[in-house]
DNA sequence: ACCCTCACG
DNA sequence: ACGTACGTGAGGGTC
């Protein structure tokens, strides 16, 4: 078999790879795509052509002999924006720390040498593979000299091949002839003029009927049509010019040595330590680890499986300060252990032989008095070690989360990168992929004892800097004293869960299911036909097209078919209001009935996961199933609660916090009016619609109250005159007349609004009561609505993340209380202001103080902060 | 995977 | 002129 040779247009490749691919840039903001783009399409080339020889041509700047012979030629001058410039030198340092044979010179462009190799490698009887997107190339192309111009569309690299032969069936006319072509043509990115009125079409009937340029000009009476004859012959002069400017120089003096163009191992430590620079880390996958990761990380990890050597470890662990672990585990077992004891004492434990998981959890538990443990995720480890003391513990997860907490998730790979200067580690995706902890230890995965390690590792190696980082940004306190012992008692919350009565919400389900019945041929008869209801589109053209009621598009997709529109598009159309009432009946058997159904385990009780990074403000959400949302405000929903029960023996206390933003606001704006109010009245919204109208307290009228109540939402909210005209169906300028009546009224809360917009564009945060921050990136935003956002997020974030502090603050002191006093009651569920404790009988006396105490004693306003308690057999009762 | 709708605070 | 109230999660439809 003869040897084969790969050459590459090195531009027209980076090209390619600039404008098909998103543009990508590392951490320091280097732009990078172009230069990934362009080793993918190498790797996946080579890997196809798996060639003995490799080179790849650049253009230089200097002028080439075109410019010499045709002024206006531009050839690789055109113009190249800068992200894509900056790319060259760096995809030029890449393939020469992967060894990769690099030509140029001075006078030629880049076609020329690779026209000028395929010529000498050919003649030396090789193969010829040219990689090129520009489709000049083709005019090299033979029965020897393969061109392959690689196209990325949507994302989608395909590759066009043509030998001598493919160049004929697609242009019908010889590789030579291609120049033909371009000549008549022209090339307006190369600026080879071409000849005028003559296109694509004419040209190649030119050349398959004359063969060239100038047999054509020969036989010019011949040439047809007539226009391209005349342009023929008034341009002959000038076609042969962009001929001579078209043709690639096959002979170009090029000194080249095969020996240095010799493939070789690409995969270096210098090209590995450069991919990691760059952070091309799905091309790191492609290094063979051992030969280039001598200096990382990867060497100090150790497997341990040997009971002696086991306790030596933990007995090492003992001694130190602090150690990383990482549980490898599921819901319901204990697989493994990472363990770091130091920078290079890692360790994964995999459970086996006496190494059990019951084993590794009680040394744990042993350790945690002795030591600092470091984990990614805390509470993770805590369903499997009994451990209860925040002291004894960092959380890295939580850590970061404050010091960031807009991110969608926070994984070792992120924190080394952000704390351990910039150190890049693989993904637990690059490790495991998409299978689960189980999924990979029973595929006896290689992956994960080094997913374990660098968990163990990072946890531990973060605790310092992220400390620090605490501290200089002033939420050491919320870290250590809200955030941490939160851990513990959501915890608690998950383990304890919540008895659902199983065969109650079936019942429910059924009899939901018969009206939904009902509904739905009502629905159907009214529209003419059978659809699918719960289908938006289909719903919207059934309405607004068959139906012909009025009302615009409102979605990007198409119809809006929201409650809110529909209500008050036509409130009188009996479809639509049996349209609502389908909707929410088939919300309730779904997302209720069904949903809560399908997740209540085998001890009869629904245990939801309470997740502490998840949102911007400091709020915790609640996670399969949410029961943050169980419906409240319409009887029917509200008839669900009754299914949540307590045990045998208990009853459910029902705390909540009554309008805790508004104090907090009250409290935060120092508004004397507003804070006199609280102390005052019951019905705030009474008395501030009193204050703001300048009507005696007793002649506020219903509806007065409930603009008033709105506004005070709004307020709260970020304000804005058309957010509170949509919420009140009333026009932005009356709108705009009732906040301003509103800041008249209260005029504090007006410079503290404005203050913390103020703030939050001078920092780019803005914090809660406690310290707590939320970054505002929007507000530097040139974009209106983005920026209008920050500034509302600015108002927002202060008054709901200081009330998210505050019940935080209170369900720890509950649950710490309860602990101590050795009560058998226990907090089940947070609902934002609200806490279902699940009471002993005998204790509900105590209980009650204890949750009234705490609660209105988590923080010192300058307004009371009340609490409502309700006691009842069900959630429905205790509301 | 993304949108729409709707449940809660 | 832009085209929204703040914060969430789940289910169903659509592509």
């Amino acid at each position: 078999m003869s040897e084969k040779i790969l050459l590459i247009d090195g531009h027209s490749i980076l090209n390619r790879a600039f404008y098909g691919l998103p543009d990508l840039t590392n951490s320091e903001g280097k732009h990078t795509g172009a230069v990934y783009g362009f080793l993918n399409i190498l790797f996946h080339t080579l890997e196809e052509e798996k060639p003995d020889y490799l080179t790849v041509a650049f253009d230089l700047h200097a002028p080439t002999f075109r410019h010499k012979i045709f002024d206006a030629y531009k050839g690789t001058r055109k113009a190249m924006p800068e992200e894509l410039r900056e790319q060259v030198p760096l995809t030029k340092e890449m393939l020469g720390a992967m060894g990769v044979n690099i030509v140029t010179m001075e006078g030629y462009e880049a076609d020329d040498l690779l026209g000028t190799l395929a010529r000498r490698s050919e003649a030396q009887g090789m193969d010829v593979t040219i990689l090129s997107g520009d489709r000049d190339l083709l005019q090299l192309a033979t029965d020897k000299v393969l061109i392959r111009l690689p196209k990325t569309s949507r994302g989608k690299t395909t590759v066009e091949d043509y030998h001598a032969q493919e160049v004929l069936e697609k242009y019908q006319v010889t590789p030579p002839q291609i120049i033909e072509l371009k000549a008549l043509m022209g090339d307006s990115s190369d600026n080879i003029p071409g000849i005028p009125g003559v296109g694509e079409k004419t040209a190649t009937k030119m050349i398959v009927e004359f063969g060239s340029i100038e047999n054509a000009y020969a036989h010019l009476e011949e040439v047809k049509p007539n226009k391209a004859k005349e342009s023929l012959r008034d341009n002959y002069e000038q076609a042969k010019l962009s001929k001579t400017l078209a043709t690639i120089d096959t002979q170009s003096p090029l000194e080249f040595s095969y020996d240095q163009a010799k493939m070789d191992n690409l995969y270096t430590r210098e090209a590995y330590e450069l991919c990691k620079k760059l952070e091309f880390k799905n091309l790191l996958g492609r290094f063979d680890k051992e030969a280039v990761t001598e200096n990382t990380i990867e060497q100090e990890f150790f497997t341990c499986s040997d009971l002696s050597g086991c306790e030596a470890l933990f007995e090492k662990a003992a001694a130190n300060v602090a150690v990383g672990i990482a549980l490898l585990s599921d819901k319901d077992r204990v697989f493994g252990l990472g363990l770091a004891l130091g920078d290079k004492e890692i360790y994964d434990i995999p459970c086996g032989g006496l190494i059990t998981g019951e084993y590794l959890c009680g040394k744990l538990e042993a350790l945690a008095g002795k030591t600092l443990l470091c984990a990614l995720d805390v509470k993770s480890v805590l369903k499997h070690v009994a451990i209860d003391a925040p002291a004894h513990v960092f959380d890295a997860g939580i850590a970061a989360y404050l010091l960031n907490p807009l991110k969608s998730n926070y994984t070792f790979d992120d924190m080394a990168k952000e704390f351990l200067n910039g150190m890049l580690v693989p993904s637990r995706e690059d490790l495991l992929g998409k299978a689960s902890i189980e999924k990979a230890w029973n595929d006896e995965m290689e992956g994960l004892s080094v997913y374990a390690c660098y968990s163990a590792f990072v946890a531990f190696a973060c605790h310092t800097p992220m400390c620090s980082a605490l501290k200089d940004s002033g939420m050491w306190s919320v870290y250590e004293e809200i955030e941490i012992p939160l851990v513990f008692t959501l915890d608690s919350m998950e383990k304890w869960g919540i008895e659902v009565k199983g065969e109650e919400l079936k019942a429910y389900g059924e009899r939901l299911m018969v009206r939904i019945g009902e509904l739905e041929k009502l629905i159907w008869q009214q529209a003419g036909e059978e659809f699918n209801i719960n289908s938006p589109k289909q719903l919207g053209v059934i309405l607004f097209e068959k139906m012909g009621i009025p009302g615009g598009k409102k979605t990007k997709t198409g119809y809006s078919t929201a409650a809110d529109i529909l209500e008050k598009l036509a409130p009188e159309q009996p479809i639509v209001n049996d349209i609502l009432e389908y909707r929410q009946l088939t919300k309730l058997k779904s997302t209720y009935a069904d949903g809560l159904g399908n997740v209540i385990e085998k001890d009869g009780r629904i245990h939801s996961t309470f997740n502490q990074t998840i949102t911007a403000t400091g709020r915790i959400s609640s996670t399969e199933p949410n029961l943050q949302n169980i419906p409240v405000r319409m009887e029917l929903g509200r008839l669900i609660r009754k299914v949540f029960v307590p045990e045998e023996g208990f009853v459910f206390l029902d705390a909540d916090y009554s309008q805790i933003e508004l104090r907090v606001l009250a409290h935060m704006s120092g508004d004397e009016k507003l804070i006199q109010a609280y102390k005052e009245a019951q019905d705030i919204h009474r008395l501030t619609a009193s204050q703001v109208f300048h009507i005696p307290f007793d002649e506020v009228t219903p509806l007065q109250r409930r603009n008033a109540k709105a506004v005070n939402f709004g307020i709260v909210y970020g304000i804005s005159s058309f957010g509170l005209s949509q919420d009140l169906s009333i026009t932005r300028k009356e709108a705009a007349e009732y906040i301003e009546k509103y800041f008249e009224t209260y005029p504090k809360i007006k410079v503290f609004l404005d203050s913390m917009v103020e703030e939050g564009k001078e920092k780019g945060y803005v914090s809660t009561m406690f310290g707590r921050r939320r970054p505002i990136p929007e507000l530097k935003s040139s974009n209106f609505m983005q920026r209008s956002f920050g500034e509302r997020v600015a108002m927002n974030s202060p008054i709901q993340g200081t009330a998210a502090d505050i019940i935080k603050i209170a369900m720890n002191r509950v649950y710490r209380r309860m602990k101590e006093e050795g009560l058998k009651s226990r907090l089940v569920l947070q609902v934002h202001d609200e806490l279902l404790i699940e009471t002993r009988k005998e204790e509900i006396e105590v209980v009650s103080r204890i949750l009234e105490e705490e609660m209105k004693g988590a923080a010192q306003l300058a307004v009371e902060l009340e609490v409502d308690m309700h006691q009842g057999e069900n959630w429905y009762e205790a509301k």
